[in-house]
DNA sequence: GCCGAATATGACCGGGTGGTCACAGCGTAC
DNA sequence: GTACGCTGTGACCACCCGGTCATATTCGGC
């Protein structure tokens, strides 16, 4: 979608641009990042960016969607499934505790995931999930069919019941520790890794208590 | 927080700045939102919002709390609990059907809660959201400590995580069967309501397995 | 060295923003 | 009847926005 002027961008420009929108997008959201800032922090021309992109919009979708397959590279280590004879709960509890650590590392990643799932605008919001919701559905899926061929999780398991709490409960991970007011129970803000994963154990026990093979 | 003269103002009048408010901010969210848009609306000069409210931060939450606190009474029915005898999954999905049911028959105080929830600055989501989160908790958890001196929830039930897992699949279903680009496992966008229903059966089911009491 | 195409630039445009303030209108007390 | 205090008003302010475009710069082929 981007123009082949940017395709074709020299890398460091290119990821100097990157870097200033990811930032700008995830402080202040798609309609509340501003161009002008983006422009300035890469130390390129505003006019340049509508070379690069036909409109903001695009330059968003572009920016939101690069970010998530950088997550999802970064993620590829769990999606393989538990190793022999690890327990499926236990398992589940070292995933997502790599996901919000991989999320405490990545400030940009993490703002641009804010950015994503908190979009206001029902077109544009719709747009960047769709993609977002694919790559991590493609993978979680056939995680989860693999858990219950292999005896992990119940034969008669409501995995799309399952999989729709995930996915609520994942972006909750990724920005409840880092961003206020997004988690009044546990109070997950500015909480210690080792915190983090007592919640995380709490919540994987609940959420896989009816599914869990006996 | 509002001043004296909002809360001394004509009836009709603070009513029909409210339905603006909740309808501007409904469509734009906080930041995108415009005072101009909202007085012209209600038939009100910009400068009498400003003899209301000190700012339109403090404008937005006032509208985000008056607005849960409606929601709050025409879902009070539910939060009695089960009646005697009811089991209380059938009692859940009376209530969340009950909830979805509401944000189908009020657009407006969906869209309130759509803004609420999709809020991107962290100070203001923070503010708006603290409101919003103690009007729910305060009636949420009482009926679930209820449940377990009961006997319908076990003894040991894990109050907390139960309850965050609640506040993330409330507002899903308040938005999800509206707003597209919510749900990508179940497709809630546009379905009917007995279609809805069984999806709430199902995600009750998988949510109480580890909590009814055996 | 030179030319044409591609790219970079930033002043500029129309328009919108939250917030202010000098003034108008009105009801009431005396 | 008039002075006063509260409320309503909208033109106005400084500022910022996404997007444009004439011009400057760069670069590859010859």
């Amino acid at each position: 979608m981007p123009t082949s002027t940017w395709r074709n961008l020299d890398q460091q420009r290119r990821e100097r641009v990157l870097r200033a929108a990811m930032a700008e997008f995830g402080r202040h959201g798609y309609s509340g990042g501003s161009l002008n800032v983006i422009a300035r922090e890469a130390g390129v021309a505003k006019g340049s960016l509508f070379q690069y992109f036909t409109d903001k919009r695009e330059f968003f979708a572009t920016v939101a969607q690069e970010t998530s397959l950088r997550v999802r590279a970064e993620m590829a280590q769990w999606l393989a499934g538990p190793e022999p004879g690890q327990p499926f709960d236990d398992f589940l509890c070292d995933a997502l505790s790599g996901w919000v650590r991989y999320f405490a590392k990545h400030p940009l990643e993490r703002a641009v995931t804010a950015a994503t799932h908190l979009e206001r605008d029902p077109e544009v919001r719709a747009a960047v999930r769709e993609g977002v919701y694919r790559v991590y559905l493609e993978s979680l899926r056939p995680l989860l069919e693999r858990a219950v061929a292999r005896g992990d999780l119940r034969p008669d398991a409501d995995l799309d019941a399952l999989l729709s709490i995930l996915l609520l409960v994942l972006p909750q991970l990724a920005l409840a520790p880092f961003e206020p007011g997004l988690d009044p129970v546990f109070g997950l803000y500015g909480r210690q890794p080792d915190e983090l994963r007592a919640v995380i154990r709490r919540l994987v026990t609940a959420l896989l208590a009816g599914f869990i093979a006996r």
